[in-house]
DNA sequence: GTCATTTATCATGC
DNA sequence: GCATGATAAATGAC
């Protein structure tokens, strides 16, 4: 009966907020322009976190739940995947 | 016994044929047991025990498969994840200290 | 053994 | 109602 109540106390860190919107940006514009190997490096994940305002350990999540959400539906992050493509290519070559 | 109940079968994923795709890291997938959440009651035993120590002995893992109902390896396998989790949750510790020490210090 | 990771599940935001 | 971040099982590198 109790049980129900249980996790509001250890869980509370489980609250979750979303990042900003730039931050999205960053990690997204990282992980499209490495698709081919989008494992970021422990001092690429500090710069990424220092950039986005958030720890390092929330960078491996972020990471870990775009590779594998993104493998999940292929078809449907391609869209994105030309979206930041397009983003790159106007802001390498003016 | 308590080993031997591992190796489940599993289909393999569409579209991934390894040499076809250019995202070769999308297709690196092992036959891998399905994640199963482990109930209130185990969890509490496996707490307890870790509350005395965080490495366990072989004796003491293999009353514990037994009792809980697990394997060896999940028993073992638990205590690795709790033990970073118990690192986890130190280093965070450590860092909100220093966050309220340098309004504090000097 | 540690530790980054994969995967499913959980809990929340909106 | 799903998108999203965090956590819980499970694997593999080393």
């Amino acid at each position: 009966a109790v049980m129900i109540l249980r996790s509001r106390f250890l869980d509370a860190r489980r609250k979750r907020r979303n990042f900003s919107k730039q931050a999205s940006e960053v990690l997204n514009e990282y992980f499209y322009s490495h698709l081919s190997n989008p494992y970021p490096s422990e001092e690429a994940k500090e710069e990424l976190a220092r950039k986005c305002g958030i720890t390092v350990s929330q960078v491996s999540n972020w990471f870990g739940n775009k590779r594998i959400r993104y493998k999940k539906n292929i078809a449907k992050a391609q869209e994105e995947a030309n979206l930041y493509a397009a983003k790159k290519a106007a802001g390498a070559s003016p | 016994y308590g080993t031997g109940a591992d190796a489940v079968p599993s289909a393999y994923p569409p579209g991934a044929l390894p040499g076809t795709n250019p995202l070769e890291w999308t297709g690196n997938v092992t036959v891998r047991k399905k994640r199963k959440p482990y109930s209130k009651y185990q969890t509490l035993e496996l707490e307890k025990e870790f509350l005395f120590n965080a490495y366990v002995s072989k004796q003491k893992r293999w009353e514990l498969a037994r009792n809980l109902n697990l394997t060896e390896r999940q028993v073992k396998i638990w205590f690795q994840n709790r033990r970073m989790k118990n690192k986890k949750n130190s280093q965070r510790q450590a860092q909100q200290q220093q966050q309220s020490d340098h309004g504090h210090a000097a």
